[in-house]
DNA sequence: ACGAGATAGTCCACAGTGGACCGTCCATAA
DNA sequence: TTATGGACGGTCCACTGTGGACTATCTCGT
């Protein structure tokens, strides 16, 4: 029995491809819809572990459609591969802020340019709260059960939190200011 | 004048080395403490960058020492590129939860494997939290500016709405139920 | 005198990102 | 009617990032 693990990304797809074929193009736009926020898979390799698990036999390639379209699907084998995954105790997380390595070297940043910097991520963290939580009331009023809203829930603490730390940035830094709002 | 951009772990690597020549070994460490949670630098890609560097003109390598040990330092040119890049905006942050991956199909993991799951994964954040706090307080108790803690304080906000969240994680998910401690 | 562990680096396979590029199909506007 | 802009669907590549295996060297405590 050869070595039967599957990295994160592939797991995931085998998970998408529950509820029956897609292509990796629905594959990319399905990740990107369900945890966007804080998980990625890109196109590249999504094709790539598709191919890869097609190769393992989890997948079976469909006949290709309408723009070369191929749809992919689970084989049992792909399912209870999925299964085997969903079980394993998840990695660490990674979190990679660019932002928070430049501030590092604030001392060096001009002193004009900081603050527009500030503002402009602070803006990009307000507008995704935003969503977050316009969504989170949309599916609510769906029905949609709490337990499929975790991530979202996880969204609107973690953005909350980068705004609270935003507002509580030293004086120095802050020279325009930040206004909390909704 | 050809193409002097840097990627972020290049820059980062320039900006420790202004305060004087330092070897790849020392530069991971020098990362690892620095900003380590939430910016990473692995062996690999350290001594990838600086080959590359020096190949430019930014670093020059020193005498190898005992243990084949190599200083790199900043030539001028490296100086004013860690000055352009420092100033450059900074990228998009980039995070990956495999636990949210994971809980998007929370579906398919067998019920008495999930409290464990998630119980360990809070354990490691609280425990994340109070290595964050108490060194913060020291920090603060030798006169670090506030300045030079922002990313502290960053990894506090984020721990404790971490924590928040899992404490809030629908009663169904969480049978083991969750004590906030500190 | 020796063994454990820290120091320092190399190398590789794999994973992940972003953009360039290519064709196809469809709606709509000139 | 045509053409054209944009959505669809995929390929490919260069670069960046991760983790582990492997080597050698030096230090320190017993």
């Amino acid at each position: 029995m050869r070595d039967d693990r599957l990295n994160a990304t592939a797991g995931a797809l085998l998970g998408l491809l529950r509820d029956g074929p897609r292509s990796g193009y629905d594959l990319v736009a399905a990740a990107e819809q369900l945890i966007g926020g804080f998980w990625t898979i890109t196109r590249s390799q999504v094709y790539r572990e598709l191919a890869a698990l097609a190769d393992r036999g989890l997948l079976d390639r469909g006949r290709i459609g309408p723009r070369d379209r191929q749809p992919f699907q689970l084989t049992p084998a792909g399912r209870a591969a999925f299964r085997r995954w969903v079980n394993t105790s998840p990695e660490p997380e990674n979190l990679r802020i660019p932002l928070l390595l430049m501030l590092t070297f604030a001392d060096a940043i001009d002193a004009d340019r900081l603050p527009g910097m500030l503002s402009d991520h602070r803006a990009e963290h307000a507008r995704r709260l935003a969503t977050y939580r316009s969504l989170d009331r949309e599916l609510t009023a769906q029905g949609v059960p709490e337990e499929q809203r975790v991530t979202l829930a996880f969204g609107i603490s973690y953005e909350t939190a980068v705004l609270r730390w935003f507002d509580r940035l030293p004086a120095s830094m802050n020279a325009t200011g930040g206004t909390t709002q909704s």
